[in-house]
Order: structure tokens, then C-alpha cells, then sequence
RNA sequence: GGCUCGGUGGCAGAGUGGUUAUGCAGCGGACUGCAACUCCGUGUACGCCGGUUCGAUUCCGACCCGAGCCUCCA
């Protein structure tokens, strides 16, 4: 089966056929670092991450370009708060935002551009496109001639006279067109600024991604990813500007997120309804965050709460439950780096390759689960093991040992535990269960539950 | 108002023109000294109304409801 993906620019889910099958482009847009990132910002991270493992195991090579936006007005203004510089601010916000998202599993991409590293290319593509007349300069601004473009409209399927219509912008006097926007807008003195041929300013957002892309993919690529709310403006501007400049394709496949809901709303930092990865993973397993993002197919929205967590924890228990008991040895998913996607189980496979549909691939998985517990038979549980360590691999899940998921933050040393475990055997195989279950209640006590089993006795911290 | 996408059992969430995932929670049972883990069983779910069809949750139409985008937002 080969992958299927949906595109967003003619909604309808495609066969997935590169470009050029021996180099994979992929571009999805990151964050703009003036702040902590919250959990809706994870799921692309998430999404995505599985997508470029999907797709490192069907070709042999990937290049992922995922950005960082570091100049914005809202970088400014945090950083003028606090003082700082905005390069400061944001390096301080982008490793935040590369150990928030590492701790869920999201391998590095192939590179990751920055805005602010990219000026004299940003610049360079904003005067082609003014040579082209796609461009002009007035009053210090750069503006994006909308009407040039007669394609404009076509990823979020508006025609211009809808855009007037909604229009909820205040039409700047400098522009020719109500809908032109912006891609080089001027500094104060005392606002970041670099030098260009319409005097020190900064680039406006949109273009810094059709640069960035540009520089690192090419000028056609094969997937463009990001979340739906980014569908337009950003991504309509983009796609305008790059191919104005380009003069070809732009991107094959537009690949869009849906939106985390809480209450049935949109999780947004505008609506307040946030909550940040740093403070969810003081008190969560990466993983388990991980998990519930993977929970929904990635196009639906997908409601997130404290509920969701505890569904998403109990199942990746069960999950670690079964590989713990087949016989884990020293393998972990990440021992299956890069195995080739024809080594995935086939109903993980075919999951994945539906439009990356993790919800089956993890039924997929729960069923391998059952199977391990059901059988006896030492060989058929290291095969399913393995299966199930490989989609981990394709998944991002279990990456950690099975014992050590059940065991670390608990309270009491190992010693101390093995030792009252050994003195509770003891009691039971003298019959006295009096003595046994006090200890038990002891070690309950410090969150420390006991499992016994013909092999013995394994303990667990509960949560 | 325009453009999208949805409404599936208590919850989350796949999927399919007929055999109706999966997980969480609940209930009954097995296992266990008792538990835990695990296993087995259990719930006449597909917004509403029409239409097509031998048969529709799945296709078509209308309706109701919800969410997203149209301003920064993953």
C-alpha cells in the first residue's frame, strides 16, 4: 500500500509520489519563540515527527526543514519588557522549545532555519518579486501586490470578493489593495533592524518561510506542513509570494493539523484555554502527552483534557504492561532506529499509510498486546515484541525501558523495596498473610503497588 | 455573511453499503490467600427527516447542532 496523504489544496486525500524519490523535501512551520510553547503547539511537532518517520523508511533520503521564527512584534515587545535582547530572548525560548519537544519523542529535523538568518535572502526574494510587479515599496513598507497574483485564494478557496467581505483589517493608507500585506515593514531606532534598499526595517512574517524554504528545500517541494488555523493568511501568502518569485510550483502536498480543543473550544493563547508542555510535563510522561496527542487521527480536532491524559496513560500502561512481560532484554523502540517501513507489522503499516492513522496503528498495537498475553510461547512473544518495539520506532513510542516505565520517581529506594518484598514472600510462604498484607499497605503507602506472578514479584509506582 | 470540517455506545476515537475497531471507565466472572497484573463475558452506538438500494451509520438531498478560518495563533 503506498501513503496516502490529504491534501489541503484540492481536499482530497492523494497517493504520496515525490518529486524526486531519492530527495524528500519537507518544510512545516515552528514556533515563534517569544514564549513557552503549550500543548497544541506539540501536536504538530508530534504529527509531523511521525510523518518524517514514516517517510525515512520509504525513501532513502529526507530533508526536513522545520523553522524557527526569532523577529516578530511580539519577540520585541517581550524582550523590551524584560530588557533583553531579542536574539536573548529568543535562543532562551527556542531551547525551551527543543527540550520541550524532545522530551515527546521529536527527532531533530534536518535543519532548522531561522528567520534572522536568513535576512539578505529574504531580502533578495522580496526584490524579485518587486521586479516582477508582484511587489512594491511605499512608505518604508514593502507590500505583496495581491491582485498580480491570479491564482491567490486557491489553498484556503476564497475568491477575493469573500476576503473583502470578512475583512476585519484596518486598510493601511500605503496600500494599493486592501488585501496586499506585508513583507518588509520599517524599524524605529529603536526596534531590531537590518539595512535594505527600503531602509532599515524587518521582514514581515509570511516571507520568511517562503525564504527559508528556498534556501534549504528548493523552489518546489513535496510537503508543507503546519497547523490549519495557518491555512490563511500565512500559507496563501506564501504560496503567492513563492511561486510570484519562483515562477514555479510550489509546494505538492499541503498538510494541515487540526486544532486541540478544551471544553470543546479551540486551545488558543488568545482564548487563555492554554496549557504550557513545560508545566503538563512536570507532571506527565512525555510519553503519555505523546500518546494522547496520537490519540486522534491528525485532521480532526482533538479534545484534550486531565480525562484524556488518564485514558492516554492507562493504555500506554498496558501497552509497556505486555512488553515487560514478553521479555524485554536490552531493546527498546530506538534499537529499531530506521528499520525500513516493510519491516512494520501490516496492519500498523497500512494505518500509517492511510493518511497517518494512528489511532488504528495504536489498535494495531493494543492487539499485539493482547496476542503477548495470550500466549505461552516464548518465541511468539519476542516476535510480537519485536512488532510492537518496531511501530514504537514509526510511533515514537517506547523508547524507554519497560521496567524502568513503571518504577522511576518512586519514593523509596530499589533496595529498600526488594528488601520488604523478599520479607513479605517470606511471610506469605509461611501463611502469614497478616504480616503480607502489611506490608503491602506499607509499601502502598508510598505509592508503591506489587504485582505477583508465577516468576515472582515486580512493583510498580502508582500514580 | 463567505469558506472549510464535523456530529459514532458513559468518555475518547477509528471505520465500513450487509459480518458493527480500539482504548478508558462501569458491571459480571476467572486467576489470586486477598489484591494487583492479566484473561473471558457484557452494553440493539452511529444528530434529525426524506431518497437511492434487496439492504445505509456508511451514498444523495434537506434540516438541526457544533467547531475552525476569514486579525496574531500549531
Amino acid at each position: 500500500m503506498p501513503l496516502t496523504l490529504y491534501n489541503s489544496l484540492v481536499r482530497e486525500k492523494q497517493v504520496f509520489e515525490p518529486i524526486d524519490p531519492s530527495r524528500v523535501t519537507m518544510y512545516v512551520c515552528g514556533p515563534t519563540v517569544y514564549n513557552l510553547v503549550h500543548i497544541g503547539n506539540g501536536r504538530p511537532a508530534v504529527v509531523f515527527d511521525v510523518l518524517y518517520r514514516v517517510l525515512r523508511g520509504t525513501y532513502p533520503q529526507v530533508v526536513f526543514a522545520r523553522n524557527i521564527t526569532d523577529i516578530d512584534d511580539k519577540i520585541n515587545a517581550a524582550a523590551a519588557d524584560n530588557g533583553e535582547s531579542i536574539a536573548d530572548l529568543a535562543d532562551r525560548f527556542t531551547t525551551a522549545y527543543n527540550e520541550d519537544i524532545e522530551a515527546l519523542g521529536v527527532l531533530p529535523p534536518s535543519v532548522e532555519p531561522r528567520a534572522t538568518g536568513h535576512v539578505n535572502e529574504i531580502i533578495a526574494t522580496i526584490e524579485t518579486l518587486i521586479a516582477g510587479g508582484h511587489a512594491y515599496a511605499a512608505e518604508g513598507h514593502v507590500l505583496f501586490n495581491v491582485p498580480s497574483d491570479p491564482n491567490y485564494g486557491q489553498l484556503s478557496n476564497r475568491s477575493l470578493e469573500d476576503m473583502i467581505d470578512g475583512a476585519r483589517v484596518e486598510v493601511a493608507p500605503y496600500k494599493q489593495d486592501p488585501k496586499d500585506f506585508v513583507l518588509w515593514k520599517p524599524s524605529t531606532p529603536e526596534l531590531p533592524g537590518w539595512d535594505s534598499p527600503w531602509g532599515r526595517g524587518r521582514p514581515g512574517w509570511h516571507i520568511e518561510c517562503s525564504a527559508m524554504i528556498n534556501t534549504h528545500l528548493g523552489t518546489t517541494i513535496d510537503i508543507h506542513g503546519g497547523g490549519s488555523d495557518l491555512t490563511f493568511p500565512h500559507h496563501e501568502n506564501e504560496l503567492a509570494q513563492s511561486t510570484c518569485a519562483n515562477g514555479a510550483a510550489f509546494v505538492k502536498y499541503w498538510v494541515h493539523n487540526g486544532m486541540l480543543t478544551f471544553g470543546g473550544e479551540k486551545m488558543s493563547k488568545s482564548l487563555g484555554n492554554i496549557e504550557t508542555l513545560r508545566g503538563l510535563l512536570e507532571t506527565n510522561d512525555g510519553e503519555v502527552l505523546r500518546y494522547a496527542l496520537l490519540m486522534g487521527q491528525y485532521r480532526s480536532a482533538l479534545a484534550w483534557g486531565p480525562a484524556q491524559l488518564e485514558q492516554a496513560k492507562s493504555a500506554l500502561d498496558r501497552l509497556y504492561q505486555a512488553l515487560r512481560i514478553a521479555g524485554y532484554g536490552d531493546e527498546r523502540a530506538t534499537s529499531f532506529a530506521n528499520e525500513p517501513i516493510d519491516t512494520l507489522p501490516d496492519a500498523v503499516r497500512a494505518a500509517l499509510e492511510d493518511d497517518l492513522n494512528t489511532p488504528g496503528a495504536l489498535a494495531a498495537l493494543h492487539a499485539m498486546a493482547g496476542e503477548i498475553h495470550k500466549t505461552e510461547d516464548a518465541a511468539a512473544r519476542a516476535k510480537l515484541r519485536r512488532q510492537m518495539l518496531v511501530s514504537g520506532w514509526y510511533l515514537g513510542l517506547f523508547e524507554q525501558d519497560p521496567v524502568a516505565y513503571f518504577q522511576v520517581g518512586a519514593e523509596l529506594p530499589a533496595e529498600r523495596i526488594e528488601a520488604l518484598i523478599d520479607e513479605r514472600n517470606a511471610a506469605r510462604a509461611a501463611k502469614d498473610y497478616a504480616r503480607a498484607d502489611e506490608i503491602r499497605a506499607e509499601l502502598l503507602a508510598a505509592d508503591i503497588e506489587l504485582e505477583d506472578s508465577r516468576e515472582g514479584t515486580v512493583w510498580r509506582r502508582r500514580d
